[in-house]
DNA sequence: ATCCGGAGGC
DNA sequence: GCCTCGGGAT
């Protein structure tokens, strides 16, 4: 089991369809994906229900906000006065450029819609595919902390590859597919949050354990 | 009390 | 490469 596509078999097979972001707006998706940074999901949803509590859920709703507001709605999800800012920034970018379509803002080539994004103030390279692929429905593959822990402790990295280059290999050995993109992204978020956890691995539960170089050295040590 | 973990500025 | 921003989870 070395190939990419082998792997995302395996955690479909464990856990099913993921159905990631189904019901949101494409500008909610970029709240969340901005409100997500260093920071868990469980404390972004307060944040957003503070955002939907106010109406704040759309870009010309939102650059109306002052900065404070924005700051106290968003307080749960941490790094608030930042996260604030490009918020609004974004917004006002969506409003003032593309008529508030997210769409608009990630169209054209995908290479230049991506740098379009890193163009921005806060939105890196895991933050700028999250929003093409969850936001614009394009085929971006998005890496985070957990696809570089899962796949080195696989032995597939060494760990110290840079963002762009995971991207590149799953990119280049996956078919441009964004449903595949979308569940395999979903899928490694629930494989780290369920079994390959930064503490207390659970490697015995763990439906890659099987081929896994982390596990296998990790048999009968507690 | 420590861990978790994106982006940017230096 | 190292540091800061800030909460919630453990």
């Amino acid at each position: 089991m070395s190939g990419l596509h082998a792997v995302f078999r395996r955690l479909e097979g464990r856990f099913g369809p993921q159905q990631w972001w189904p019901a949101e707006t494409p500008f909610e998706v970029i709240i969340g994906a901005i409100l997500t940074q260093n920071t868990a999901w469980t404390n972004v949803e307060q944040a957003i229900a503070n955002l939907r509590a106010a109406d704040v859920l759309t870009p010309a709703a939102l650059v109306r906000r002052s900065p404070e507001e924005l700051e106290q709605l968003i307080r749960p999800a941490g790094f608030f006065r930042q996260k604030a800012a490009r918020l609004h920034h974004v917004a006002t970018v969506l409003v003032d450029g593309y008529g508030g379509d997210v769409a608009a803002l990630c169209a054209g080539p995908l290479d230049a819609a991506r740098a379009r994004l890193l163009a921005l103030p806060g939105i890196g390279p895991e933050t700028a595919d999250s929003i093409l692929l969850y936001a614009a429905h394009r085929p971006s593959f998005v890496v985070d902390a957990y696809t570089r822990r899962i796949f080195t402790r696989l032995g597939l990295l060494t760990g110290s590859e840079r963002y762009e280059a995971i991207r590149d290999r799953f990119m280049a050995e996956l078919p441009a597919d964004v449903p595949l993109f979308n569940e395999y992204h979903a899928l490694i978020v629930t494989l780290a949050k369920v079994c390959c956890r930064k503490r207390r691995p659970d490697c015995p539960a763990c439906p890659l354990a099987t081929d896994c170089r982390f596990a296998r050295e990790n048999r009968q040590k507690p």
